[in-house]
DNA sequence: CGGATGTCAGTCGGACTGATATAA
DNA sequence: CTTATATCAGTCTGACTGACATCC
C-alpha cells in the first residue's frame, strides 16, 4: 500500500475506532465542553484560561463559564498567576482528577473487555502502539505554535 | 507491565492523542452531531432514525431536528421503509458524502504530517495497527445488544 | 497608549422532558 | 391493546458576538 493510501486507511479506521471508544456520556451533570477542560488540566498539569482557548473547542467567554461553573462545583483551583495580574493559574482538585480518573477506568473497562477477545498477538500489537501514540502527542505539542488555521468553510 | 496496566496505559495515550486527533471544528455550520450523524451514516450505509439512537449521543427528539436539518440542506436522503410503515431509511447523498469524505481527507493529512516525523519503525507499528482497530470495531458492534448502561452518574 | 487577559450582556441554536399521532 | 417509531411543544443550558474593565 502506498504511504498516503496508509495514511488514509489508518484515519479511518481511527474515526470508526472513536465512535467506539467516546460512548461514554456525560457524567454527572458535566458537558462536553466541561469534561475537555478537566481533561486537558489533567494533562497539562495547570495553566491559565487563554490557555485553553487554543485547546478547547469553545470561545473565551464560553470558557469563562465553563471554568467558573467548574470551580463553584469544586473541581477545578485557580489562583492569582505571581508574574501577571491578568491572569489566574487553572489547575484540577483532587476532586477533579478524580473525575477525569473514573471517566478513564471506564473506558479502560470497555476496551479491556474488547482487547481480551483479540488474538494474543493482535493484543500485544495494539498495547505496544501506546508509546507511539505519545510520540505522536509530543510531536503535535511542539509544533503547537503554527497558526493552526481555526474554522474552514 | 500487567495486563491490566497495560490497557490503562493504552487507554490514557488514546485519550490524549484524540485530544489532538479531534482538533477539526464545525465547518459547514454543521454541529458536532450533525457530523456525527453523517459519519455513522457513511459507516453503516444506510438505517432507521431510530437506530441512531443507540449510536448517537443525543435523544429520539433531537435527532428528528437533526435530520430535518440535514436532509432539508440536501446531505442525507430519506425514503419510506417498505417493510414498515412508520420507519424511513436514511442515507448519505453524494454531497453527504463528500463533507465526511472532506474531513477525513483533512484528518488524514494533519495526521501524516505527524506521522512523516516518526522514525520508519514506529511509523510501519503505527500505520499496520489500522486493521486491529477495525477488529476492535467489529467486536463491539457484535455486542451491540447488550444492555449498554445509559449514564451513569 | 496599544495589546492581552478575562468578564459582562444579549441573542440564539440545539438538547431535554413530556405529550401525542400513527403504524406494527 | 400494547409497543415501537417518529414528531410536536415548551423549557433551559450553553455557545456565540460585541462591548468592556483591567493589567502588561
Amino acid at each position: 500500500m502506498d504511504p498516503a493510501r496508509a495514511v488514509q486507511r489508518l484515519t479511518r479506521s481511527i474515526e470508526d475506532f472513536n465512535s467506539v471508544f467516546i460512548r461514554l456520556p456525560s457524567s454527572n451533570r458535566l458537558n462536553f465542553s466541561a469534561l475537555s477542560v478537566l481533561h486537558t488540566l489533567s494533562r497539562v498539569g495547570s495553566c491559565r484560561l487563554s490557555d485553553l482557548v487554543g485547546t478547547e473547542q469553545i470561545k473565551q467567554p464560553a470558557l469563562t463559564s465553563a471554568v467558573a461553573k467548574l470551580e463553584h462545583d469544586g473541581l477545578i483551583d485557580r489562583r492569582p498567576d505571581p508574574s501577571d495580574g491578568r491572569a489566574s493559574m487553572l489547575s484540577l482538585t483532587p476532586a477533579g482528577e478524580s473525575i477525569v480518573t473514573r471517566r478513564h477506568t471506564e473506558r479502560a473497562q470497555r476496551l479491556g473487555s474488547l482487547i481480551d477477545r483479540l488474538p494474543p498477538t493482535d493484543r500485544t500489537r495494539l498495547l505496544g502502539i501506546a508509546e507511539v501514540l505519545d510520540q505522536i502527542v509530543r510531536l503535535a505539542d511542539e509544533r503547537a505554535d503554527e497558526p493552526e488555521e481555526g474554522t474552514e468553510q
